[in-house]
DNA sequence: CGCGTTCTAGAATATTCGCAG
DNA sequence: GCTGCGAATATTCTAGAACGC
């Protein structure tokens, strides 16, 4: 698995002012030095020196630590528990995501954030609220409360007390019953969780955690599945084994249908886009109609329709905050009398009735029909292999 | 499922102390009444009011803009915008928790609580950081940075503009790209998320919602192939289906999903044909329709407008200056009995008897087009099967 | 795996114009000459020398380098910074370019632009902004608000922090989640991206990058994980280890795109849906202008047109009698060489055959004009294949 | 074809709620 | 009762995909 070592102790320095989470107030002396490098573990007064030689610590949780230090460094004042949790807490937000994030599919000795700040939190709290117990092999928190209130809320992003159980939970910790019914202390534990053993924190994983599950599995399930592509193995226990080959074939089959399926759909999509554009043009023209139609002078320019985007009615509608009822349009019309194309339609009804008065009145002449006829004959049948299609629908209409 | 929407303003007060994310700090005035249950909706001066009986809305929800509307309730003086943003967080905070923890297979209409804390947030927010576009389509939010570092922590447990557009990117709202190049200012939309739309929250849902889970659960575990590994074999380490078995049932599965799906569009794609050939017609008749008015107002040429507009048999008639090529018009028709198309063409059959009656006074040479007749007649190749077929129509219509 | 890096300070030379490595004159100023230097690298004051003899650097980024630093041979003065930084851009910008074109199946050790870039910038940037971090194994940008909007533009062409990540990431950079959780500077790595190691900046290859690509093949091919159980079997198709697997990859990714490509299409096949009833809409909104037009006062009920099937206007235009056949557009239409309206006066032969033979039958050639008629149509020449000479008559007619 | 820019989705962990034994 | 877990959402980092050059 690909590690990179290397770096590691330098990447230290990366926090240059811990600052930790909460204020900003004088993180760290300004002229101290910036971040001695000594080897960071092993050094919180009171608990047991981490393993000096991180040998496959994560550099992020050794900068984490050295932070924690370094903070400690200046001196252990007032603020001695205070800030070194905060700082720890800051150092150890960042090594937590690191290491998360840098996962995905990790060498199975890594350690998870959760895990490590849980660790990192032992140590720089305050042991009136949580602590290890006295064999180094539980986790006591002593006072819930205060651990909510107080510690949560600078290693977590939340205050509660149950969630903090859930993430024990999801690492395999177990709950230990007190032993004193009404002590409100609470008690976890877990086999690799143990005071100064942090070699055996990798060990602590997530419940779902595919990091060495995969390559677990892998080797467990061993290459069963894919069983071999026949040979002389299928016909045995035919419907086991040789399943995969055909499974895979049919696999490969069936993606190889829908690929070709989807690149047909996605070409008609393509082709439906274009409609769309169309039927918004449609929609602009309508609206223009109408428009005309209520003020013959006040048309709508086209180049006033720029993009796809406009459609005036819709604007409207959109910007005075309306429901948008198509009906409106429709009764609006309705009412107001369409103008343009009545009258267009009027006029044309009119003209046509006098023109075809007047046909008929001039119609005297056989010899004319013939002509037309002539006309009519030619044009009729066009390239139509079955006249119906033409006549049928035009012969319909012409009875109504 | 199981829907127990009673009970909730109750669980309102689950969370004694809110104590919204960050700091301890006062969480809510002590005096101030906690929760006051009246109709909090439609108060936030400066947007239009929600619609006062909130039909679909969750009482948690509604809690919480009670909750805000509250806080801003004592005074609207200095802390105005300031404390009622706070409250607001706060409330929506547990309330968003609640009705979306209670929700676990919900019913369609509930509204998530990202999104009603998106909403929420609009109303309390400064303007010049975040608000709604000016149409109220749109999310606006002018300051991102100061957005992220003020306003998100105080709705969320976070401060990254990243996380939120995220969240955002799952409840299906997109981004609208700025006009400005320079501007900062970013732009988010979804079709249900409008100004005093509350009514249609309830429609923008998570991407992976639990609405359809049970479909897809239900397919999947429904067809659970990923058993095949041999009967005999597997036993041994039957630990779990490993890498290759899950892999491979995963694929199938995917497999079969993506057939159904495909199958399902296939479907839909033939109603879009169907809606094409309805939007060709449409568009002949506009033409038609425009035609007509071109007379009273010269309008623009339909061919002015950007957009693919063009249905390409009428645009390449229009062009040709019109020889007739009307199977476009007659698949539309064909395929689809259009009203007002027939309606049209039963119209236009009078101007164009008009037309040729014209034609006829115009027609000076009735031998002519005798002469013509009868060569073409004579000349004309007898290969028709069914001569009928081509005269029947028009005996028919002499007939009337 | 073939590398070169001999023969690189040779090419360095290859761009002549650069103005190279010796700005000889003034190689330092006074007090803090940002980037004095010689041969241009190694010279940053603070930070390592650049490796004298830039082994893997490509010559135009040489040069770029070079160019910047004669840039700012005149003066360190005022622009100092600035005007480096706008230098160094600009000369970045072209270097890049050029690399990268010349590129094309580079070489294992060539230097990718944007890393080049990146580097590059890290020295000439202010430090308030973007810098190393101490150790010089990290980028720190402390004010990413400012680095979009200041620094981006002048190196990329864009103003988004997101762009950068992104880039950052197809390069293999990690994020190292910044230590306190309320700071907003941002903070990545890579392996082989350190300060004053610009001999390790080939190794900073993007992601699909064909470099790798041999390594990764020859992995997967070597990791022949379901292949492991057989026996007897691998060896009868031994072809390739990595053929599972391999076929396996390529199913999987498929799948995947498969997947999005599907849900790309059902989310158009919702707007498709919105597009019908759109076309809908419309198709009601013409039915109701057409029967407005026939008549001022039937307007064609809305609720009456359920689906596409009805056909209000005809219906409409059926019960009232519709006065018949309309207008006279002649010169007007015959003016405006309107197409849609051809065509549909070509589809109405029919139409007209019928006003012709009434015509007919009205005046007093009647039987002569039908018989005509009926050896006409019965010898006319149907599925002519020119049908010009069918149309030119009428049309010309028409037109007259 | 490759790279850069943009928007969106994936994947892993974190936080919360409710249920079951 | 109360521990442990399933399931849903939230947060973070990284990758996919489309488009322009």
């Amino acid at each position: 698995m690909p590690k990179k070592p290397a770096s590691k102790k330098a990447s230290v320095k990366k926090e240059p002012a811990p600052a930790p989470v909460p204020p900003a107030k004088a993180p760290s002396p300004p002229n101290a030095p910036p971040l001695p490098m000594m080897p960071p573990f092993g050094l919180v007064p009171g608990f047991p020196p981490l393993i000096p030689p991180p040998p496959g610590v994560d550099p992020a949780v050794w900068a984490a630590a050295a932070a924690q230090h370094a903070a400690q460094q200046p001196g252990g004042e007032p603020k001695s528990k205070e800030q070194s949790m905060k700082d720890a807490a800051a150092a150890l937000q960042s090594a937590a995501q690191l290491s998360k994030r840098r996962r995905c599919m990790v060498a199975v000795d890594e350690v998870p954030g959760f895990v490590r700040t849980v660790y990192t939190l032992l140590r720089v709290c305050d042991d009136s609220i949580i602590g290890w117990s006295e064999d180094g092999t539980q986790i006591l928190i002593k006072e819930p409360d205060r651990f909510a209130a107080e510690v949560c809320p600078k290693f977590f992003r939340h205050r509660n007390f149950n969630s903090f159980t859930r993430l024990l939970n999801m690492y395999q910790f177990h709950k230990v019953p007190s032993v004193q019914r009404d002590s409100k202390d609470v008690c976890f534990e877990h086999p690799h969780f143990q005071r100064g053993r942090d070699d055996l924190l990798p060990l602590v994983q997530r419940k779902g955690a595919q990091t060495m599950r995969d390559e677990l599995m892998a080797r467990e399930m061993y290459a069963r599945p894919p069983f071999p592509p026949g040979s002389g193995v299928e016909p045995v226990h035919a419907v086991g084994p040789g399943q995969w080959t055909r499974r895979m074939a049919e696999l490969e089959s069936d993606v190889r249908a829908l690929k070709a399926e989807n690149e047909r759909l996605k070409r008609l999509e393509a082709e439906r886009e274009a409609l769309k554009c169309q039927v918004r043009t449609q929609d602009d023209l309508i609206s223009l109609l109408q428009g005309a139609q209520g003020n013959h002078a006040a048309l709508v320019d086209k180049s006033a329709i720029p993009g796809p985007t406009s459609v005036p009615g819709l604007e409207a509608a959109k910007r005075l905050g309306l429901p948008p009822p198509p009906e409106a349009l429709k009764e609006a019309l309705a009412q107001m009398g369409n103008g343009p194309l009545m009258m267009m339609m009027s006029m044309m009804s009119g003209a046509l009735q006098e023109g075809l008065a007047r046909a008929e009145a001039e119609a005297q002449a056989p010899k004319d029909a013939a002509a037309l006829l002539q006309g009519l004959a030619a044009s009729t049948p066009r390239k139509t292999e079955r006249s119906e299609d033409t006549d049928t629908p035009v012969a319909k209409k012409a009875k109504v």
